[in-house]
This record gives structure tokens, C-alpha cells and sequence, in this order.
DNA sequence: ACCTTTACTTTCAATTCGAAAGCAAATACA
DNA sequence: TGTATTTGCTTTCGAATTGAAAGTAAAGGT
């Protein structure tokens, strides 16, 4: 079953809500995190995140992200049953957005999240440019 | 009614799911927004907004934020019909998330965004530090 | 040959949602 | 002073979305 993309998604001409409206939800950016932090990842792979997505919700999700062009899915070179999804410059694009999520969790949530996060975030704090341009341009 | 806050609100302890079960909804980021648009706020202020949240989810998400201490709710001076909402530090320090969406939708959204909104984003573009700066030492 | 793995799809009950109506207290207006 | 209106909600309810679990088909492993 594809997820339907529906017309007439936007709520207002607001860029916040606009963005909202198409990857507002609980699972699309725990998506995108993963693909910028691996860099490539199976269906299996994002259903053994901490998070537990359901299958039915993670394929909705993987193919609503891929119709809006900020994943694409590819054939794995040698197995014909697994596919491999990674990110487009467009997704990549929204790794700030969610070091920003990492930066405020980091001073307001900090004795729940784990270490490595920290880390990130510290040196998001220490130099930013620097950080990002890191992973971006495939650090990690 | 109250929002009731549940327990065991974390799927993990990533800072941005984590940030996600927070807020991660349709309308607590669009709140925030007006919040840091316009400092100050009243109920039927948010009811205007363009995006038209119902009355129901609007005090459901003013309630959750309040007891997330993202906005505090106060008396208005002299109208005791009215209660004013305003952000906390801790919901002021989400600009920098609003901040990464305007400039990832001013990218690829940019024909169906507002004017002024697309000024912003220039503006982070040019010089984030002094824009963000701005803002929250009480700009606009 | 057959058992397992992968990437889904299907089903369904529970949660969440939006739209509309209702309501009490405070205020504006006559 | 009395009545209408405004404000900040709450209530109701049908519809949409979700999570959990089970099912499936094709490919791969043994």
C-alpha cells in the first residue's frame, strides 16, 4: 500500500507550518537522523531503532519521504531482497534542523539522553560550522 | 480539561526523539512561533492564526507547553477576561529549531512561502548569529 | 527441498484529531 | 442597570491516524 500524498497539505503560507505539514510527525526525522548518521540503511535497519516503529507506520514513512524526494531507495549491489535507502541533498538539508533538537535536549533534557549525543552537541556549541560541515560532507 | 502529561513520554533516550515526544506535534512549534513573533499572546490571538487550530487542541497544547515550563500563562493587567501567554528561556531556546525550518523551507519551499518569512531567511543566511540575537534579545 | 530472512501489507482496536456547539464569567454597550 | 457580546475555554462526536500483531511473497541460506 502507498501512502496517499494528499493535495492541498499546506496550511498556510508559513514556513514552519509548510514544513510541519510534510515531515511534522513522531518518525520522519528519527528517519532522516538514522540516514545521516549511517549514511545507508535497510527496511530491517530502521525497525531496530531504540524507537520501535511499526512496520506499517515505517513503510508509510519511508515512502511519503521518498515522494517528497528527501530519500531515494536503491537496489542493494549483490542481494536482490534488500533495499537501500540514503539520503538526497534535499533530506541532508535537514541535518541542522535536527542538531538544533540535539543542542536544545542537550542543555534541558541532559540527564536523559546518552553520551554520544552530548558529545555532538558539545562540539555543536564549540564550533557549529565546523561540526556540521563534518558530517555533512560524510564525517561520522 | 487538562492535558493529562503521561509517563514513560521517551521512546529512547535520543534528544531528538526525545525533543519529538515533547513537542513533536502539529501546532507546539507553531505556537512557539507566534510567541517568538510577538512576545506576548492571549488565546484568541493563537485562534487567529492562519493555520485555524481548534479551540479544543489550542488549550490542550497551551496546557502541555505550560507544564513543560516552554511559556508561562499570566493575568493580563488590567482585563481579568484575559490571560497572556509568553515564552520561558527554556522556550525562547527553541528559536534556533524554528530558525533551521524557515531556512530549509525558504530553500525548498520557497514559492509557496511568504514574503517577509523569505526576508528572514536571508537575513540567517547572511549572518545567523547577529539574526538569532536579534530575535531573542527581544528584536522585532 | 525447506527453513529463514526481508520488506513489506493487512487487520483492527485504541488513540488522537478537527469541527461544531455549548458555557460561564467578564466586559462592552445601551 | 440590564442585555448583548467577547473571551477562554470544555464537551461531543464522527473521522482520521496510530501501534501492535499477524500474514505474505519473493529471495536467500543450508
Amino acid at each position: 500500500m502507498k501512502a496517499k500524498i494528499k493535495k492541498n497539505i499546506f496550511r498556510s503560507d508559513c514556513p514552519i507550518s509548510s514544513a510541519l505539514d510534510l515531515f511534522g510527525d513522531k518518525w520522519s526525522l528519527l528517519i532522516i537522523r538514522d540516514l545521516v548518521y549511517f549514511g545507508e540503511r535497510t527496511f530491517k535497519d530502521f525497525s531496530s531503532a531504540a524507537e520501535k516503529i511499526s512496520s506499517a507506520r515505517l513503510a508509510d514513512r519511508l515512502c511519503k519521504l521518498e515522494s517528497l524526494e528527501l530519500l531515494i531507495k536503491s537496489n542493494h549491489p549483490t542481494n536482490k531482497k534488500v533495499y537501500l535507502y540514503s539520503l538526497t541533498p534535499k533530506g541532508m538539508d535537514l541535518f541542522p534542523v535536527i542538531a538544533e533538537y540535539v543542542k536544545w535536549s542537550n542543555t534541558y533534557l541532559n540527564d536523559h539522553i546518552a553520551e554520544p549525543a552530548k558529545e555532538f552537541a558539545q562540539n555543536l556549541e564549540k564550533d557549529r560550522e565546523r561540526t556540521l560541515n563534518q558530517f555533512m560532507k560524510r564525517g561520522n
